[in-house]
DNA sequence: ATCTATTCATAACG
DNA sequence: TCGTTATGAATAGAT
């Protein structure tokens, strides 16, 4: 097959389909408006690409050329009933929708503690235990957290207790002596405190 | 002009003109079926000659075509204004209910001690402090329904009180001491529970 | 996007 | 409506 001809089939190849869509797709709607210019026909053409892109051309108003079509091939008016049942839907979602913010926000004020006072005794048990259950959760990974953080900082004291005794073996002797006293001095602000000056007075007076 | 182009207005000459849409109609569908199937678009061609014969052409069912044209056109024109700013009106309502609904449901999860991982330490203290206020408020309307009950049986048992001396006093003298022996027995299981009772042993084991 | 070689569509006519 | 043919239009493939 030389230049030209072509299979009536999809063409596997997306670049050269997407390139014949565009070509084939502005002829199409060209010649829709040769025709209804030529032959004072009234014409409608609806393309959506596989992307789900709208082309289009109408010769006159499209909303009433479709009707008109329904019309035609039906009996009724399809595309009033088609909004209608779409606004339905989305009033029936409305609704549905209020119902469950109602009923998040009444159970989220009952365990804010608030509204209270229709609650029977039951209820508020029932609550109450739920609560205390939240509250163990809420525990647990506060302890879960903050043991990471711990985890975190002891791998880090370590890490740097590893690279000061390393630096220190890389220094000359002579200088070793006052390095490690400078080392002992600092490691007092750190995590590692150790009592080790003498103080008078109350403790807690003492910061 | 020789054989071929023409000037794209109506044709006048009737009997051309209807010539030329015969053709070029069925032109105009065999192009939008190739172009659905070399490029698996969807393509609605809607064609109505001047006498009112309907031609066309769809890829797929014409009324979900269509269908689908006016969905995904309806960021402008519905025939009737009113019902589509009703219908953009239930939209917003509908996205802004999502959101609430959204929120809530964080929050409650929040609260019910699930979904916890992505706080911070911060969060969770400020979440444990409301579960423990929350907690103060349901153990004080417990108390008080409780409180309440007390009262109230207690009342209860005042009126009864009352009730049972003026009947007493009614009674002919003959029945009155076997009456007052039964109406001091019944009592002992009331919850006036004083102690009348000898007992020998350790007080928890008693009941 | 622009350029051709080809195929396709169709105007005019019978 | 159908067939034929000369011609213009559309477009596949390449750049």
């Amino acid at each position: 097959m030389v230049r030209g001809k072509i299979q009536m089939k999809r063409i596997e190849n997306a670049t050269s389909r997407q390139v014949t869509f565009s070509k084939r797709r502005s002829g199409l709607l060209k010649k829709a408006f040769e025709l209804s210019i030529l032959c004072e026909a009234e014409i409608a053409a609806i393309v959506f690409s596989q992307k789900g892109r709208l082309y289009e051309f109408s010769s006159s108003d499209m909303q009433k050329l479709t009707e008109r079509y329904l019309n035609h091939a039906k009996g009724g008016e399809f595309n009033n009933i088609a909004v209608d049942q779409y606004m339905q839907q989305l009033m029936r979602e409305s609704v549905s929708m209020a119902k469950k913010i109602e009923l998040l926000d009444v159970s989220q004020r009952k365990l804010l503690g608030h509204g209270l006072s229709l609650c029977t005794c039951e209820e508020l048990e029932e609550i109450e235990s739920q609560l205390e259950r939240s509250l163990c959760r809420i525990r647990e990974r506060k302890a879960q957290l903050l043991m990471d953080q711990i985890k975190h900082l002891k791998e880090k004291e370590r890490l740097l207790l590893e690279e000061n005794a390393s630096l220190r073996k890389k220094l000359p002797v002579a200088q070793e002596k006052e390095i490690v006293l400078n080392c002992s001095q600092s490691s007092q602000g750190s995590d590692i405190d150790v009592e080790t000056e003498l103080f008078l007075g109350l403790p807690q007076m003492r910061c």
